[in-house]
DNA sequence: CGATCGGTTGATTTGCTTCAAGGCAGGTGG
DNA sequence: CCACCTGCCTTGAAGCAAATCAACCGATCG
């Protein structure tokens, strides 16, 4: 069974052997991070993250003290590729589940970048479709509340079923309402609200850790859900 | 007086006097566009487009019918520069007032990048820099609509000063309060209402067509705007 | 000269926030 | 093994920011 970066990768284009390898390799000598942690120390920019297992994301605290989330990190996801041109960006990466998380110098993937074309053609598609999913998430934000959660819950299910994380139609997700308040931008308050009217509407399944979701076609269609913006295989 | 091209992509580091030679080529040709149309080709994913003056804008219509905008597009941007990895994305990608545009065929553009390590960085800078400005306005999206309105007109004083299209402290700016709206995802009657507040409060000015910001720092603290986003040079 | 587009204003409604409690489960220390 | 946290979920009531509905105005233009 392939390690989660490369199951990730092999989205962006055919792998070697070789490079399948090479990647491999950057996935030893991982680090535990409990839930609630941020990943990577401030300001550091010459160290990349990649997300083994567990859910990490990108989020910045705003003068008024909300949180805001602007993307997930799922495991296979590698964080910060391509430095911000100028300086670091004023965003934090957190785990928000507990993570198994390993440390690449940037040096160590830019060299493999230049020996291994599908790497370096991978890593390019990953700031692609990181861009994507950013404009996505702004359309999105002009959504009502239980369709911006409900397209969420769209798009983890497909990111987690690309890494084999997730069955057809349920995945353990193990996010608190809190997390899901600050990515769609609502209160926590609503975000319950919300997650009961789509129980009741029969959109959604949720059990203790578990997310079931009985019609997918049905809820992607609630949450004007297409998978395409995120790039992946088929 | 360079071109806008020139102008935009010096941010990204030095150009050559070759390099620039070779991006002035680019903007000839160009054609005029009216407000309000579709700059691209449905589909047409083997053009580059580049505006040279107005503004434009990347959009989608939600189901719903409202339209959403995720980024404008000032004179020097080009447009999906490298294209989405996976089949055309679908945005749209509209002029909001009148606009002259140049189309570059995209293997003119990636050839030019091969023989010319500038222009191949700044192209990469361009995609980071889109991908920094669309987390940046999913963070505005959690603001009020009084300091979203008031970053937009930050990043956009910025943005036009870059490209020397803007004063120190105003802009010829003539969007519409219903394209504002579409780009912070309100409705164009509250748009006004906020307009009026700001300008109660002195923090802008706004004439016919001309904004002007009194105190440039205090809307930027209001707005919470920190231009590093932009990843412009100095 | 009507038509259209952009801006403005008021009245009403609503989606969501905030505030305030209370409940339940898991984990910890006595 | 129980007592007590603390984190997370849930619920109700009240308030507010922004949407919606519905006019009207002024400028520009064919």
């Amino acid at each position: 069974m392939p390690d989660p970066l490369t199951r990730r990768l092999a989205h962006a284009g055919h792998l070697s052997e070789t490079e399948q390898e090479a990647l491999r390799e950057l996935t030893l000598n991982a680090r535990s991070v409990a839930a609630r942690r941020d990943i990577a120390a401030p300001l550091s920019t010459e160290t990349v993250h990649l997300v083994l297992s567990g859910i990490a994301c990108r989020y910045k605290i705003l003068l008024d003290g909300t949180r805001r989330i602007v993307s997930y990190l799922l495991p296979g996801d590698l964080c910060d590729v391509h430095a911000g041109a100028s300086g670091a960006a004023d965003w934090s990466v957190g785990t928000l589940t507990p993570c198994s998380v390993a440390d690449i110098p940037r040096e160590r993937l830019a060299d493999l970048a230049r020996t291994h074309p599908g790497i370096d053609r991978a890593l390019r598609w990953i700031t692609l479709t990181e861009l994507s999913a950013a404009r996505e998430w702004l359309a999105n934000d002009s959504r009502p509340a239980d369709r911006r959660i409900a397209h969420l819950f769209c798009e983890l299910l497909v990111r987690l079923q690309a890494v084999d994380l997730a069955g057809a139609s349920s995945v353990d997700l193990r996010l608190s309402q809190v997390d899901l308040a600050d990515t769609a931008g609502i209160s926590f308050v609503h975000v319950n609200r919300v997650l009961q009217s789509l129980r009741a509407s029969g959109l959604i399944v949720s059990g203790k850790h578990m997310l079931t979701i009985p019609d997918v076609a049905r809820l992607q269609a609630f949450a004007e859900f297409d998978s395409g913006y995120l790039h992946l295989a088929q």
